[in-house]
RNA sequence: CGCGGGGUGGAGCAGUCUGGAAGCUCGUCGGGCUCAUAACCCGAAGGUCGUAGGUUCAAAUCCUACUCCCGCAACCA
């Protein structure tokens, strides 16, 4: 029989390093839903990677002294061997330095340029020679670069641009007779509205300033830059090729059924990839679903803080199914979600040791008591039978409901329904009553193989969730996990089954103290790791937290006493302050200086309430050019002290000083 | 008027598109049970569904205004 093809991807994570649990998050839902397909009888490709080129990493590589390709195989085994070890079932693992991929993207360029797609133009910025960067206005600090704070220039830099303009009516009209095209559907506005209606930009599709990509086949101070470079992934992995001479698997499994991806780059993937299918002459894919992000509950993520949730530590303390639960079932359908210890720790309680776990330990226990561990139907049954079995029987039909809308924790809630069921079930045939009655035995048989079977039928659905977990329930029961087809027929348990002597422990109860006291010891370990690894880099570590701790900041360029005596600087009495409107961080201050009021305004609303400003005395910077900050002018500076949480204090002087008096 | 997301019992969330008796998990309280991992089963308390208007026989759901919170962007002079 010829099964129907399904086609599934996930985006490719750059390979900076390690992924934490959010990157793992997707890894996870692309992989359920890949094994729900197979599961469904599709024959299913299912492709992840990594992307592997850019500035960073060569600038990584460069600091770490070891060529990029190291560096990028670094970061790609991380992320591979994570995938791997929450058992994500991909067919392909492409990276964007492999070779057939890096042919495929000069080739793709290629046709596009003589095409006319692509053309050669000049990308105009401000430019930080040091850096080989150009930045945009907004990004630039004080006018100055970002990385280095080092002055920058206007520039003009050659690069190759594709054109976006000239598909995007093909593309509106494919967005609008195509309604499941971008998933969830609130999100098709955003990019219509946001992107597409307001006119398309051209994309800048080469870089010059660095030199660790594809190159550009016939030029070659170009490298094809990252969307283009990345994107084509989903091509070049089943084997597409630019001269038409495709592979099996690309003829087969082209156009995907699903690129799976997070929301923040729903926009490349909805607008850029479909416009460079269409330049290929090829076919869209038919869904791209961008899914909610799994955020860290608390205080917010960093590594330098050693608070990063990994999936590999998470699976040390409750096992990977156990991890793919939580991140499968937890997250909202549309809205972030979020992840800490402790919530791991309810759900797993509750959810796997308590529901499941202990259905499954408690079924078997009595089966080992009561008949030596033998599963026999007398069919001796009883109406509240007929219910138990009406839920587990629909149960199939639900989860493939939910699937196909992509509801995953819909559909493992289903499939926990039966295991709520069962435990209820248990509460109202009461075996250990029937066991009493001599008379009972065989409607004591039929209870427990009912339950038995209704256990076997939820663990086969939940195979492609926990797939270990399935396989270690089948085990213990001693009976394999179920094909899809029959998971809607009550009784294929094999009469004369036995169970395994002593149960398992599925999922042994977490102490959440315990725990908490575990994960400190990983927090110190992976801060340590990250300060050894910024040493490694050659910046020095943060400095510590604590009461005697000191900051180093990068020293600036010497300058000359002049340099210093165009700055005056004088103490200044702040008579009004009022938070600006519609500011988040902006208070607006009127500040005495000598005779004369400047009006400053500073961004210290978090760290000092409007009110608790005035009357105090501050050091000002007061020949500082004015400017207009949320639409108010400010003319000078207030002189803070900033520590490495972001906490400001403000200069005051240590005597008693009148306004206007000189500081020098 | 920068973009976006959100405000539902103590906590975390679903429900909002396609109006029609306010639901889930945890927690609390009470009860049941003892096969089991102090578990399981039943029940209860607890909600102005952010505020104010409007549409409707009927609004958490649709419309209008307002308000607060969270990301990002922007200013952090």
């Amino acid at each position: 029989m010829e099964r129907k093809p399904y086609y599934i991807t996930t985006a490719i994570p750059y390979a900076s390093g390690k992924p934490h649990i959010g990157n793992t998050y997707e890894a996870i839902l692309a992989d359920s839903i890949a094994r729900f397909k197979r599961k469904q009888g599709y024959e299913v490709f299912f492709q992840t990677g990594t992307d592997e080129h850019g500035l960073k990493i060569e600038e990584k590589a460069k600091a770490l002294g070891i060529t990029p390709q190291e560096c990028a195989n670094r970061a790609t085994g991380a992320i591979k061997g994570m995938w791997d070890l929450v058992g994500t079932s991909y067919d392909r693992f492409i990276r964007t330095t492999d070779e057939d991929h890096m042919e495929q993207v000069q080739k793709i360029f290629d046709k596009f340029y003589e095409q006319g797609d692509i053309y050669k133009s000049s990308y105009e910025g401000m430019y930080c020679t040091p850096c080989e960067t150009f930045w945009t206005q907004s990004q630039l600090v004080d006018g100055r670069c970002p990385d280095c704070g080092r002055e920058v220039t206007q520039a003009k830099e050659e690069a190759y641009f594709f054109k976006m303009s000239k598909y995007a009516d093909r593309l509106i009209e494919y967005i609008n007779t195509h309604p499941e095209f971008i998933q969830p559907e609130s999100r098709k506005n955003e990019m219509m509205n946001n992107f597409l209606l307001p006119g398309l930009q051209d994309l800048c599709v080469t870089r010059s300033t660095f030199t660790w990509g594809v190159p550009v086949s016939f030029d070659s101070r170009h490298v094809i830059y990252v969307w283009l470079d990345a994107l084509v992934n989903y091509i070049t992995g089943p084997g597409f090729d630019a001269d038409g001479n495709h592979g099996e698997n690309f003829k087969k499994f082209w156009p995907a059924d699903l690129h799976l991806i997070g929301k923040d780059i729903l926009r490349f993937h909805t607008i850029y990839w479909p416009i460079f299918l269409m330049a290929l002459d090829i076919p869209l894919p038919k869904q791209i679903f961008g899914h909610p992000w799994l955020l860290q509950g608390g205080e917010k993520m960093s590594k330098s803080k050693g608070n990063v949730i990994y999936a590999d530590d998470l699976a040390k303390f409750f096992g990977v199914d156990a991890v793919r639960f939580f991140v499968l079932h937890e997250m909202p359908y549309e809205n972030d979600g979020v992840i800490t210890w402790e919530l791991m720790v309810e759900r797993f309680n509750s959810e796997l040791a308590n529901t499941l776990g202990n259905l499954v330990n408690r079924t078997i226990s009595m089966s080992n008591k009561y008949f030596g561990g033998v599963l026999e139907n007398w069919n001796v049954c009883e109406p509240v039978d007929e219910d138990l079995k009406a839920v587990v029987l629909s149960t199939r039909a639900k989860v493939e409901e939910k699937m196909d809308k992509f509801r995953v924790a819909d559909a493992i809630s289903e499939i926990f329904n039966i295991f709520h069921r069962c435990n209820k079930y248990i509460d109202e045939t009461e075996p250990w009553v029937l066991a009493k009655d001599e008379n009972k035995a065989d409607r004591l048989a039929t209870v427990l193989y009912n339950l038995a079977e209704s256990i076997m039928i939820g663990a086969s659905l939940l195979e492609s969730f926990m797939p270990e977990t399935a396989k270690r329930i089948s085990e213990q029961f001693g009976e394999p996990l179920r094909e899809f087809e029959d998971l809607t027929s009550f009784g294929l348990l094999d009469n004369g089954r036995k169970v395994t002597e002593k149960p398992e422990i599925l999922f042994a109860r977490a102490d959440v103290k315990e725990i908490m006291v575990e994960v400190e010891k990983i927090r110190a370990e992976q801060k340590a790791e990250y300060e050894k690894e910024q040493a490694a880099m050659g910046i020095a570590p943060e400095a510590p937290v604590e009461a005697e701790s000191v900051i180093d900041i990068a020293r600036k360029d010497e300058i000359t006493y002049d340099d210093f005596a165009k700055l005056q600087f004088q103490v200044g009495e702040i008579i009004e302050c009022a938070e600006v409107p519609k500011s988040k961080k902006l208070l607006c201050s009127k500040v005495k200086i000598g005779s004369e009021v400047k009006q400053i305004v500073s961004g210290i609303k978090q760290h000092y309430s409007a009110q608790e400003m005035v009357g105090k005395k501050v050091m000002v910077l007061v020949n500082l050019k004015p400017a207009t900050l949320a639409g108010v002018v400010s003319e000078g500076m207030l002189l803070c002290a900033e520590d490495e949480n972001g906490e400001l204090s403000l200069m005051v002087p240590e005597k008693k000083m009148p306004a206007g008096a000189e500081i020098c």
